[in-house]
RNA sequence: GCAGAGGAGCAGACGUUCGCCGGAUGGAAACAUCUGGAGGAAAGUCCGGGCUCCACAGGGCACGGUGGUGGGUAACGCCCACCGUCCGCGAGGAUCGGGAAAGUGCAACAGAAAGCAAACCGCCGAACGGCAGUUUCGACUGCGCGUGGUAAGGGUGAAACGGUGCGGUAAGAGCGCACCAGCAGUCCGGGUGACCGGCUGGCUGGGUAAACCCCAUCGGGAGCAAGGCCAAGCAGACGGAACGGUUGCCUCGGUAACCUCGAACCGGUCCGGUUCGCAACACCGUCGGGUAGGCUGCUAGAGACGCAGAGCAAUCGGCGUCCCAGAGAAAUGAACGUCCUCGACAAAACCCGGCUUAUCGUUCCUCUGCCAAC
RNA sequence: GGGCCCAUGGCUCAGUUGGUUAGAGCGUUCGGUUCACAUCCGAAAGGUCACAGGUUCGAGUCCUGUUGGGCCCA
């Protein structure tokens, strides 16, 4: 049996204006105390992920430190989460998530979206 | 030992595992191996320069910046040294530090008066007049009433026309003298200079230029989302000024050059320059439409480190060694373990030189004052 | 990344060449009018002029730095 990999390459990243837009329009939403997710599905076989941190969020090392945590619980639980997806992951302004919240967060609000999808 | 002054540096460390961005090598590819991977402020965008485009970036005026002197530099509003002023016992620190006898303006309230001299409460009674008294009939004494003298003292104010002392006087006053402060001089000495020291003179002419201004000096505009190439895609519309002249050539109605005029541009304006000009397809302006993809600019540089040298220093030239981020929804994270003093402020986006602001701690060097011991 | 602008009562704005005590409208509160409400009339409260330092006798105003907010570009 094939080991899995845990990667988080270029492809598996969302690159244009164009596909963040239509996931806002047209993706479905879910959220909780940590985060705001966006989904919808890309036609593909995999699953792609965006990550939008605005300036209110603090200064340029709290929003990387976020932007890390959520790629990193990402690149963690890609194996777990269905395929064919675009994923859009707004983090809340709270200053005491960790890495664990994060990825606790988007496993439950990915799963829910995907039964709502049907 | 205590208190303090100045300067330089570091910015958790190590190991294992899973990942991210760039490069090299191998491979058809997937990928594998090796290797590089944020800061002292990367920040604020406050200055300066490189680079790119605006054809060139020329002169005057306007506008804006700078403002002790000498040096450093690619350049600066930065740095170094020195001078002046202020602060500190001292080591040292602070300093938008040109001009107020070129001109204009401003100073509320208070005060008599806010810039040119004047006089509210005062002080005085020398001079002229008045009144009263005395009189030897020359005048003398008193009053402070008028004309006056004065700026000592009081009071107002942020600021009131040098300060202190002695002399002087009716009272006073640079009126005279001594010292201090300030000013002037074609003076003398030192210094590249800012300026310093001295001599002589007469005793005056406040503040504000981060008010206008004057003087000196500097500055063309925009910015890597600049700019270049490729691909894809759309839709254009409106507006703008001479039918001028001379000369040459020649296929004889065209063409070229020059002059004049006009328009546009040179992102303030004039000169000057460039382009276009008999007719719309060019040129310029205004409005509108399309694209939001790729490559490049993009990192070898006012570069880093070391050595000796010049210079008080900033810095400079010389030699040697090294290559040290280059993304584009944007790379450094996570888990575990060990140790310590338990880790601040904070992350490149074309690149440099500065300034300013933020910053837990900690190390080193030089120096000053006081106390104690020898 | 780069260029530029703004900050004055709760809100929207004035504020001259620095000068005594910073104004206007709306809103708020109180009183009057009405059986009651609205309208109307009268009165009052409410400001560290975003923050810090400097120049000046004196700063909302001039100079420097910080903070917060907004606009533009390919």
């Amino acid at each position: 049996m094939e080991r899995r990999r845990y990667k988080f390459t270029r492809e598996q990243r969302l690159r244009k204006s164009l596909d963040f837009e239509q996931i806002y329009d047209r993706g479905l939403r879910a959220g909780d105390g940590h985060l705001l997710v966006f989904v919808l599905r890309n036609g593909t076989s995999s699953t792609r992920l965006g990550v939008s941190v605005s300036r209110k969020h603090g200064s340029a090392v709290v929003r990387n430190l976020k932007r890390r945590r959520l790629k990193e619980a990402f690149r963690r639980l890609q194996h777990d989460l269905p395929s064919g997806l675009d994923i859009v992951i707004v983090p809340r302004q709270r200053l005491d998530s960790e890495l664990a919240d994060y990825s606790r967060s988007l496993a439950k609000l990915v799963k829910k979206l995907t039964a709502e999808l049907g």
